[in-house]
DNA sequence: ACATTGACCTGAGAGC
DNA sequence: TGCTCTCAGGTCAATG
């Protein structure tokens, strides 16, 4: 479930593997997840050149080159990367393929086919294109930026959170984890919400994705007084022992405390 | 503006 | 054992 903080760990990943090293060619088993481009379009467009550096927006990965242009990355809800040596050794799912010039290979393994490869010459254009709001762990996202986004929203707070136009990187696992720990109900109206409990919600944010990304987001590594590890219908509140619901929020299945997170008043 | 639904894709897990 | 069904997850388009 690729969310913001698979994302920052997926970038120490590249980072630690990929880059500096020449691109030989590349190989494309799944053609429709290039955006703007074809198999060989995107083979002319990394072959003799090196990755350079990494950026993210929300839950897009650009790969940076070394002549400045880049390669973005979408994971859909099953991507990651894997870096491996011999074509032997190819994970299962791999969609698309890079070889580096030192024998090793780097894939986007994706069990289904729902993310995006694309070759951009600008981050910035891309993001205004895409009409994507700011990323919520930029250290420029500070509160008074979190709350003069919602201000003037009439929408579910979740269903706001979740919305990548409105702020970018939560996707519903960790949308949920945040309004658990914040004590919100996942349905609460924006403008039902006191400038206090947005606080609560903004800083169980960047405690949330600060913990996870110190974990490498493996959901097994959670702490176990948070949500995540109690995400199912009839499990136990780890804080009051009461019973997890399931809820539809904006079309997706969320899960959160009936006991300790009321509607506001 | 916002909510809802369905489509995309396909493996995992459940139920028979 | 093997089949069929449902459900995830992120995003977008269509409809109310």
């Amino acid at each position: 479930m690729p969310e913001l903080p698979d994302l920052a760990v997926f970038q120490q990943y590249f980072e630690s593997t990929s880059l500096h090293q020449a691109i030989q060619r590349v190989r494309c088993h799944e053609p429709n997840l290039l955006v703007g481009t074809s198999p060989g379009g995107v083979g002319r467009w990394l072959s003799g050149h090196s990755f350079s550096g990494t950026d993210r927006i929300g839950k897009n990965f650009f790969a940076e080159m070394d002549d400045g242009r880049f390669l973005r990355f979408h994971f859909g809800m099953t991507g990651y990367f894997e870096y491996f040596k011999g074509l032997d050794e190819e994970p299962e799912y791999s969609q698309f393929r890079i070889h580096f010039d030192n024998g090793y290979h780097l894939a986007l393994v994706m069990p289904r086919k729902l993310g995006e490869i694309q070759p951009l010459e600008s981050m910035e254009d891309y993001a205004a294109e895409a009409e994507l709001g700011p990323d919520v762990f930029k250290d420029s996202f500070g509160f008074s930026q979190f709350k003069d986004i919602l201000v003037d929203r009439r929408a579910m707070i979740k269903s706001s959170m979740m919305d990548q136009s409105v702020m970018a990187g939560l996707g519903n696992v960790y949308n949920d984890e945040i309004l658990y720990q914040a004590r919100i109900h996942p349905r609460a109206q924006i403008p039902d919400l006191s400038e206090k409990e947005l606080g609560k919600i903004y800083h169980a944010m960047r405690r949330v994705i600060n913990k996870a990304i110190e974990v490498d987001a493996q959901p097994e590594r959670m702490p176990e007084n948070w949500l995540l590890p109690h995400r199912e219908p009839g499990a136990q509140c780890p804080r009051c022992r009461g019973e997890i619901e399931r809820i539809d929020v904006s079309g997706r299945t969320g899960y959160y405390c009936p006991s300790c997170q009321k509607m506001p008043d």
